[in-house]
DNA sequence: AGAAAAATAAAACATTTGTTTTAACACTTC
DNA sequence: GAAGTGTTAAAACAAATGTTTTATTTTTCT
């Protein structure tokens, strides 16, 4: 072994995570790979088969990890108000998106998921239904318990979505807010300041939902 | 003249429209957009020097066409309360990024933007200083109006952030959330629906967040 | 109409890049 | 320790693709 820390097929996932998410995978060559893991080209071929199994396996890791390490929800969540639990979900969303022991932030793996949503592979496929799907059901399962009522999929998706979208236009368009505001910077000393901006934020939009429900009900009668 | 209905300039920055949205810059082939513009591969070197001058037109065209056929506020707006002149932008925002009219919703130019966010090019850069700054401006005006106070900048780009991430999001994960949820699919006819939606959500937050204002603003005295 | 300029077309070029091949090396197992 | 298996390295290949060149056609201007 070449006596580096971690072994040749492990220094080629390391590596293709920060590339792919950095330039996307059109733009990452695999030379540019194998250089920043230092290894040989042919290795990446050698152990992943070629370029689209290597990113497969990439993904993979990358929600495997991300997820394990921030789970959206904590152990003691069924005691808790769903207040208290959207704000659980919201924090480890950013957290698993923009913190370095996470996804990395600025330059980092966070932005895989990103353009995935905006380009979604077949790789994608498998992830959605063993990660997004489950941690969209939660969100929505939050979102009843808050709204008290159950006000049909439409709206319960909505709500989820206007949630979800904050959280990750964040790590989205990182690129150009700190172009136009550097204190809004997802940096690790403000993820839990935004995140909890948006928490605050999404139960008011919550509650104004609820109202309109409410109204719109009464005037049915 | 090849009796089409554009001379070949226009064909070619229609056709490269398309395509640089749905495919990004890098996946996008020279070959591609002169096939379906109906021209010779030497023309768009001809009439655009490179495939990044084609790029940069492109993106001016877009973002000129997008503002001026929906701009982000209304001639009357002047005389309007805030929270009407916030429902003018949202809808103007939905309208451009996903109408046929507009940026072409699923298949079409709206996911350029979504890409310049990702990925900023050379060529956004004055595209940010002419329209979206400009366009991050008047909202920020729009909230502090609705808030009738002036929490400082970092409050109000927050709030901003928050209600563009929502709109943006629609255009950003379409593919993704027509997977999980067909009925949140931004239509022609969804469009509207979505945007009240994001309209009072949003109402709902800024509420939230300056009732947490005042809070705070007792407790210190 | 004729010359000059602009536009279009076809082919050739040069570069990049994913992949394969072949050989050398290292490690395991009996 | 030798055979066999797994891994690494260098070079070669083949396909894709942006760009240029050169020739031809069309348009414009006087």
């Amino acid at each position: 072994m070449s006596g580096q820390e971690l072994k040749t097929e492990e220094r080629i996932l390391e590596a293709a995570g920060d590339i792919f998410g950095n330039k996307g995978f059109k733009d990452t060559t695999i030379r540019a790979i194998a250089q920043a893991a230092n290894v040989n080209i042919a290795a990446v071929n050698y152990h992943y088969r070629d370029k689209m199994g290597l990113y497969g396996a990439v993904l993979e890791d990358v929600f495997q990890t991300g997820f394990s390490r921030f789970p959206a929800q904590s152990g003691q969540d069924l005691t808790s108000t769903p207040e208290q639990r959207l704000r659980t979900f919201i924090q480890a969303m950013f957290l698993r998106l923009q913190s370095a022991e996470g996804w990395g932030g600025f330059s980092g793996k966070g932005r895989l998921i990103a353009r995935e949503l905006l380009d979604p592979s077949p790789a994608f496929e498998p992830v959605i239904e063993r990660y997004i799907r489950p941690h969209k059901d939660l969100l929505v399962s939050i979102i009843k318990d808050i709204l008290q009522t159950d006000p049909g999929q439409q709206i319960l998706l909505s709500c989820a979505i206007s949630i979800i979208g904050q959280c990750i236009y964040y790590s989205f368009a990182s690129k150009v807010i700190d172009k136009i505001s550097v204190e809004n910077r997802p940096t690790e000393e403000n993820i839990e300041r935004l995140a909890d901006f948006v928490w605050t934020f999404s139960l008011g939009g919550i509650a104004r939902i609820r109202e309109d429900l409410i109204i719109s009900g009464e005037e049915q009668r």
